[in-house]
DNA sequence: CCTAATATGCCAAAATATGACAAAATCTGC
DNA sequence: GCAGATTTTGTCATATTTTGGCATATTAGG
């Protein structure tokens, strides 16, 4: 499982590398070190690809020209890259992504399960408070725990 | 699969090059740089030539005098165009498309799955927040994933 | 404090995007 | 149909970006 943090920098042509304790794991649990990373909200996401594409078998399924399925996908998958890690255990982050989630000179992995996060530091750092909030507001929601 | 967003430069007289990690998957996967382009809704839907011609059987099999197929089938394929790929990877985006999508400086490609759309990067750039609002709608209604 | 593992800076090589330009093809008016 | 103008295409050159590999700095563990 992905767990914990770690601050990394990232080059100025966007190559950073990723956590030896998550690269093990890739190894190891999930024999592959290929990873599918997506923005969402303030934030990459990353996926080991066996746990992407059970996704996209999914999504290939929908009508492929209705309305949500159009929004929900051109969001989704456009928002995502594969990529290697290489032997040194790097990845690169497009300068779309560095771009939009305004990545500078750190970044924080965020291991969570099965997927882990990539912040820019200084945003990492700002949501700091407003996490803690949110964590105290979901846990009336939590109801299976 | 395509994924991710490119930014390319299109030149004055139409022509642009296609992200490499497009091509490479029109060489890997289809075996063929041959696409199909034609109009969708603010931005271009380009396919590799095999997932055009599923479509193609699918659309056969509509009821050919239903309203529905006759305006969809009328668009879709009244406005597709057949592109081979140049030696450097490039095609070329005739007048009547650039005019209609406000084709102006640079284009961002968005991989989708089994296609990629085109867009103006001022069109594509005003639509991120209506883009994502639109991906948190769809999210509801999308109960297959 | 020492050793081994890890992260990262650096540089050269390869790949990629794109500008330039001439040749070929196409279009246009006569 | 023909001559000239315009557009498209092919090729090359080059700037830029990405990649691979090594060397060094940094960190973590014993």
């Amino acid at each position: 499982m992905f767990r914990g943090q770690y601050v990394h920098s990232i080059s100025d042509n966007g190559r950073v590398s990723i956590p030896a304790k998550f690269r093990e794991l890739l190894n190891t649990k999930y024999s592959s070190t290929t990873i599918i990373i997506s923005m969402f909200e303030n934030c990459l996401l990353a996926y080991p690809i066996v746990e992407w594409e059970k996704l996209e078998a999914k999504m290939i399924d929908l009508p492929s020209f209705k309305k949500e399925t159009v929004d929900f996908e051109r969001y989704l998958i456009g928002n995502a890259s594969e990529c290697q890690l290489d032997s040194e255990g790097r990845i690169n982050i497009s300068p779309v992504f560095r771009k939009n989630l305004n990545f500078k000179k750190s970044v924080v992995f965020v291991g969570i399960l099965t997927r882990f996060e990539i912040w820019d530091q200084k945003s990492w750092q700002k949501n700091k408070e407003l996490g803690f909030k949110k964590f105290q507001k979901s846990r009336d929601h939590i109801d299976e725990i």
